[in-house]
DNA sequence: AGTACGGGTGATGCGCGCCTCACCCTTTTA
DNA sequence: TAAAAGGGTGAGGCGCGCATCACCCGTACT
């Protein structure tokens, strides 16, 4: 019922062993098309280039600098890119996104879990390993903060101002002014809204 | 090869289309195992309770308030939210992710790219939609900052520091520290290494 | 008329990241 | 050998988000 074409991808090069393994992995599913492997890390730009592949699987251990990515992301925006690192760590993953990558993964992730991120990343969803998003990492002033979203829980069951302030230990005012933060952030005008709303 | 027990799955309610596509797409997929399907609402926190699903797939549009998906996470924080919207802005995927899903959907994607969210979901990797992700929406303190970005560009052409400070009209002091985290956070030790590319 | 609510503005304190610079030390390089 | 670079530590100032509270005004409901 699905007839997808297949997806394009180019594999750099990597541990024989893990470079194996990738292969089978992609050679296994048919909805995938290796179009590049073993592509030594200074070759990467070159096959981008020339096979323009959908998604590139590129490896973290071989990046000189990790500012690589960006250059790689700028330089062909048109082919998603997942990093694969022995074990990251939380910044270096977010470095990675923050550079264009579309997918970082560690090389412990299961084998199906590689080939899920990168279907997903071929169609430009990000995946990113655990562990690795917190409030506060994601910036963006439209965020609730968590003081915003306690007042609006107890906003949407009807409390009132004085009530919520009662719950919360703080003044009526401090209450008001959450109350109006959430209002302007979640597009309504009254409390009512909040429960209308959806 | 790969022999691993089924993912257990829950469905909250969907509209009926909805609903019955996600459970034709679940039953297909002989990985999961659907332990709960068509959870009303206001079940949700039982459900999960009696269920401990090791995912759930909530409806964003049934939400009432966004902080619900916090309020369950907190809850069963063994069961990871997958959130499905309709069409999901920027601001509200990441606001589900800061409030604790693990995956944020739009409706409008693949029915097999959710299969795929499910599967890594359930091992705790993230999943966001395209385009919730530009430079700078990712805080964290062990991202480059712009002037570190300065530095590393001026490093890699192969100024000196003292050059650096002249072109950025700060001491030479100053370029030391920012070329110090520059090394740290890529993870090299030498401005040589930055440069072995190109 | 009194109370609660929505809306604007501003002030205070806290925490934290960023930028700047300084002083110390060792290693590398010219 | 002297200069440049790498590495550690810490300090001071600035900006900003967050949380708290205060005062102003107008409106809606009772």
């Amino acid at each position: 019922m699905n007839q997808h074409p297949p997806v394009s991808v180019a594999i750099a090069r990597f541990e024989d062993i893990v470079a194996r393994g990738l292969r089978a992995l992609i050679d296994e599913d048919t909805s995938l098309q290796l179009v590049a492997a073993d592509v030594p890390h200074e070759c990467l730009a070159e096959a981008l280039r020339s096979h323009a592949p959908q998604v590139a699987i590129i490896n973290f251990g071989s990046l000189v600098v990790a500012s690589e990515v960006r250059d790689l992301n700028l330089a062909f925006p048109a082919t998603r890119l997942v990093v694969l690192a022995n074990r990251p760590t939380a910044a270096e993953s977010r470095q990675m996104l923050a550079f264009g990558a579309t997918a970082c993964l560690a090389k412990s992730t299961q084998a199906r879990d590689v080939l899920h991120a990168i279907h997903l990343a071929s169609r430009g969803l990000y995946v990113m390993p655990p562990a690795t998003i917190e409030y506060g990492v994601l910036g963006g002033p439209e965020l609730l903060t968590p003081r915003e979203a306690d007042v609006l829980e107890l906003l949407q069951i009807g409390r009132s101002n004085a009530e919520i302030a009662n719950d919360l230990h703080v003044s009526v005012e401090t209450v008001r002014t959450h109350a109006r933060r959430v209002y302007r952030k979640l597009g309504v005008r009254t409390r009512r809204d909040l429960r209308s709303r959806h």
